[in-house]
DNA sequence: GATGAATGAGAATTCATTCAT
DNA sequence: CATGAATGAATTCTCATTCAT
């Protein structure tokens, strides 16, 4: 008995935090930390104000919570991949940064972008934080996918500091702007072409021998 | 008693919008919209509280000001070039891109984008104002290049709006990073090489007949 | 240790509108509406400032509370009384007037003219409610009654609207005058025999057959 | 020369003060002290706001020169008359209230009266020093009236407090009336009968030997 | 004298946080 | 555990008053 699955309001009781900082994030996405009341998180989120603080110490601590809960994992599944592809570098880099899209700028956890930019100045201990446990980590992880390719003779030997970032932003601001000015006047443009054009230029800036050109 | 203390009223009706708006710019880039206290804005411009709403209605009017006030003008310098290298459409591109880094991304101003970001759910229509009279502008010129290039053959015929964001989009993130985390925690790095990296990538992506490959 | 401190919270949601809503009465009578801080209203009370918010959306909505709320009922008991006392004019006159007096005029809610006669110019739509629920109905009643007596014959026949100001306004002004000079300096003078006086004038003006004059 | 009018300036010059206070009176009446703002009284006077400050020290000078500079002419002007009319007490009763309805209530000064009902309670000494200049004398001297009559048997002898009160009191309220809701909702009705009516009352409340009744 | 830009104390309003129930 | 009434510090905004020009 001791094993089986707990009753239901147990497992709400568990769900809670995640659920409160879920709807902290989308609202904290939407209307920035400062704007955001926590009335309003509760009410998203179906409980009373005052609950928010049988979890939370702070909107500070509601803050750091939904920034630190959900983005590790993505990074470490990801870091994973590198030793199983490494012997081909193109498909490491696609598959790295395809995935980044669907399973994290594409979705809603993708608004941590928007937010982290919007409010690293007022909270530096947590944008240091996430620095260190994600971005940091992220961006070595394209690195060492870009040196694993130079090494192979693959991709050109360039500037690898600059090729992650022309490589990695794109992506990254179709995902701050799907959380930001897509949500009331310009919405973002992401035909189903996108990754076949946006591939095409990135490898064909990226790759030794380049593909033939058709066009030629 | 060289040193009097300064007059308590400086009459400075013409200069002080711009003053106020450039103080609060800043302060708004730094600390976002609503975590910005109008006391700081008046204290960094060196004026008292009430003088701020001689100038400007309300704090919003302010941020209206600070939108509204000082992208123009780039923009339609930018247009105004393409009339005279509309015959060398590389060249063009690549001094559209640098103007915007050096004149704006890399600025004060380049805070703006930061801040529009940021903001944009909470004034949907300054967003609205902004898009209109700055992004969609600063988009379509950078389409109209790209099509400058495609019809004289320079360019290869791809999907322009994907190409223009894969163009833009690392500069833009450039900025806005400059703008946010780079303040407390991962600064940008931009060597000297950065141009040279960014533009072999881009138009080794972009250009009919790519560049000799040197290394090889 | 028997007298121990008040707790700092007090639930009492159902009582709390109406006694903030008398101490504003309260304040706004003495001072006016804009020369009185809701610092000074939670105050008398026994509240914080923040609570009145919880009751009322603004300074304004007390007002419009504190002037909605408690004056129609008088009226509508007036009226049901000249069913009843209709074949009896002059009593019925008698009783509406001494019924205001005591139940409203010589009030706490009597401040309410005053309050009404100050802020009408700020609070137009406020003033209008006012006027239709209470002022029109009033006036009404008053010609009512007067009516009743002119077609029994009992009254003379004046014209209504003068007749009802001649007789209520001295009524009113003393309510008035209690609510503003009387506060610091010159008191009412209400003697016992007031009502003897003022029905002997008002009787002698409006009846047909005016009573014998004994002090002759 | 020396006695020759003085030029247009200077005439403007001396002038101010009153024009001045003439603004601030209609403000102050239709909006109260409180939220009377100088800048509006300033931009009806045609000046600008320090302008004020040459000829009040502050709001409160403003408002006491409002209050104290024009009314006790017009008591002292009604005293004088007793003197010529005090054999025909009817009369001097029925001159003196039909002046002051046209040279005060009814004009732009009766305003004062609703003024100073509303700012009683917020100014206490400016108040005091209205009721002994202006109201302790108009009183009075509308007893000195009443007794007149009483003691040459042409009024009956009834407390006088009450039926001064009885007999001014219709005109004042009108007078306020006038000056608050009549403003923005329910206009005051002043047939060309009014006073017709309005004297039928009081006499024949108040005269010994009341005049005959036609509709007898 | 006159002006109006500048000031800053003061008031309304908001909202994170607490705590009795 | 959960609630939501109550709190009060913090912030926007107002406006009487000052003073350099």
């Amino acid at each position: 008995m001791s094993e089986s699955s707990p009753p239901r309001h147990q497992r709400r009781k568990e769900a809670r935090p995640a659920e409160l900082a879920a709807a902290a994030l989308s609202l904290f996405v939407e209307k920035g930390f400062a704007a955001t009341r926590l009335d309003e998180v509760a009410a998203r989120a179906g409980v009373s104000k005052g609950t928010l603080y049988l979890y939370f110490d702070s909107k500070e601590a509601l803050f750091r919570a939904v920034i630190e809960g959900s983005v590790v994992p993505l990074v470490e599944q990801s870091e994973a991949r590198i030793e199983a592809l490494k012997h081909d570098p193109e498909r490491l880099l696609r598959e790295t940064l395809v995935n980044w899209w669907f399973n994290f700028g594409a979705t809603e956890l993708g608004g941590i972008c928007k937010l982290m930019i919007s409010e690293a100045g007022n909270f530096p201990e947590v944008a240091a934080y996430y620095n260190e446990a994600v971005i940091v980590r992220w961006m070595n992880l394209l690195g060492r996918v870009l040196e694993l390719g130079m090494e192979q003779g693959v991709f050109r030997r360039l500037n690898v500091d600059i090729l992650r970032q022309q490589v990695f932003f794109p992506l990254l601001m179709q995902s701050v702007w799907k959380n930001s000015l897509a949500g009331c006047c310009a919405p973002v443009a992401l035909p189903d072409s996108y990754f076949d054009t946006y591939f095409d230029l990135v490898f064909r800036g990226l790759l030794a021998a380049p593909p033939l050109e058709p066009s030629r």
